[in-house]
DNA sequence: CTGAAAGCGCTTACAG
DNA sequence: CTGAAAGCGCTTACAG
């Protein structure tokens, strides 16, 4: 079943079934009607990587990710694919476990399936990375993560402010030594936290503020993470001159690790420490101890990334757009009292 | 940048090229260098599009979930994008949040895209959902579910030993009154769980089973589950002749959501009931009552799913072939003592 | 408003 | 082992 099929059974030309069923040009309203029914009467199914090759552009869109296992990711993932099934869009997805190599790999990929466009989450801010997409054309939006001075559209998180409230929380309940616990430093969610950590502390006078990072480039899964991080916390923790009364993780599966390696060392928490963290996960208000966290709306986000590619189609050339997803707290019991 | 130009720079033709890169057809040894380092010269960069009119099939896969936010979900599909990959295949994700129209959307857009396969979780054991699929020789492995007499390469949990697990657990805990929270009854997980745990309990004499369904078709997301799915257990636990004590949940949301109504409505975990299920997640041994269930090896599953699917590609007449994935105990503290 | 025809970038018989 | 050429199924100037 091609367009010939079809013109030939509704006597019209292929010019003509092509105006009717990419809904481009003017058709006589009778020839439409010819056209649709030959359409329905033959079960015509179109060949989408005919159009692709003849347009140049395919009516898909690639959603790179770093792990499509965590929570906060596949959440993303699934609001993404259901915008743009809306919008008439595919989406292909790939993993880069934070892996630059692969990353790379993947944004080949992309141009050579023409992708209307891509949403990321560039494991740097090192924008050499995406140069080839650039190069290409293929509009980016990037969503966690941004490059410096915002050259694309992104969706993140107002890390500023879930920082803020995360340490307000804290603060009010009596912490003063706070450890951060990061993985990825290169990108942008570890960096605008600890700032605004920085920011915030700096004004508080017996504060003190130790990084612990977590390199996980290349690492193979959540399990892994969950086994490695918390036990790695720890022992820095040992070590450190004064002892730190919370601990502030960038993600739930951190949260997790932490809180089952204090666990197993007999640690109570928050008696002996508190623990909170970005991302709310189903089963945390469920936990022994409770956990609180600053939650992003990840739903809005993904349909957001999407709307955002979409109007980027029709404009080029608009000024790229940064849209901070507003944060809001699970006051639960991990933070505190002391 | 294409062939043309690559040929006209090694100075051969248009069918070398292709020859050389597509690795079929012999080509001399000086020729494949000089294309070779044309295709350097130039970074040069195909097109797929091109390719899949030509040979009329992609190098990609659909993958066809029903909601990309469950934990056994995600975690199956970072499994089977990763092979896939490895096996140069790129993936198209499709939710259909168990809703059978878009599922049959998805089935169209698979056969307009002319992928190689589809790894598939149908809603239904209806096999004429995938009639076009199997009249546009499509191959299909299908995942957690399955069609009457295996029609299709499949690759699930062997539910009988999973089911049969966890009543063991439940049997030497003193429990005899018991309740199956399910989903969907239309797919296979429920059904094979369900025949398997009638078999388990027919030959124990005082035992009693209710089926609980939560009709989830076309619902929206996990929150939605997570609020209305304990409730409605309660309610329907409440009126019954015998109150169950032990609810066993077909998945970890399930699991999450009636934990959650028996703690709001001051029933204690295990003393009150038992509450175990299937599927693990990060998290579930930190809860306050620390969950027992029956885990699926969901990466195993994933790259299995792949594997099966690329076998066919090269033996589309091969036999089917029905795959059972092994279950394995989280012993923890949710199934007992009474 | 409509159609004839070129062409998107590959692959693959076919002939040599 | 190699190349000329047809053709996969669409879209889009171009001419009318």
């Amino acid at each position: 079943m091609t367009y010939d099929d079809i013109a030939r059974r509704a006597g019209v030309s292929t010019a003509t079934v092509s105006r009717v069923l990419s809904g481009s040009g003017i058709v006589s309203e009778e020839r439409r009607r010819r056209v649709l029914d030959a359409v329905d009467a033959l079960s015509y199914r179109s060949n989408r990587a005919a159009k692709t090759l003849r347009r140049r552009r395919s009516d898909t869109i690639g959603l790179i990710v770093s792990d499509l296992e965590y929570p906060f990711v596949s959440s993303f993932a699934r609001a993404v694919e259901n915008e743009a099934a809306a919008q008439g869009f595919a989406v292909l997805v790939c993993n880069t476990d934070e892996d630059l190599e692969r990353e790379r790999f993947y944004y080949g990929l992309m141009i050579e399936e023409q992708v209307a466009g891509v949403i990321i989450a560039p494991a740097t801010e090192d924008i050499r990375m995406v140069q080839p997409l650039v190069d290409a054309r293929v509009p980016i939006v990037t969503f966690d993560r941004r490059f410096p001075d915002d050259p694309f559209d992104s969706v993140l998180l107002d890390n500023a402010s879930a920082t803020g409230m995360l340490l307000e929380d804290l603060l009010r309940h009596g912490h003063r030594q706070f450890a951060a616990v990061i993985g990825t430093t290169t990108a942008t969610p570890s960096r605008e936290r600890l700032e605004a950590m920085r920011a915030v502390l700096d004004g508080v006078p017996d504060a003190t503020l130790t990084v612990i990072e977590n390199d996980l480039h290349g690492t193979v899964g959540v399990d892994h993470a969950l086994e490695t991080i918390g036990p790695a916390v720890l022992d820095r923790a040992e070590r450190m001159p004064q002892r730190p009364t919370a601990f502030v993780c960038a993600n739930a599966i951190i949260v997790m690790s932490v809180l089952s390696a204090l666990g197993r060392n007999g640690f109570s928490v928050p008696g002996d420490a508190a623990v909170v963290g970005y991302d709310d996960v189903p089963g945390f208000d469920l936990f022994a101890t409770p956990v609180t966290v600053v939650n992003q709306p990840t739903a809005w986000m993904g349909a957001t990334a999407v709307a955002r590619l979409v109007e980027r189609l029709d404009r080029p050339d608009a000024p790229a757009t940064a849209t901070l997803a507003p944060p809001f707290m699970r006051h639960r019991a991990s933070c505190g009292p002391r």
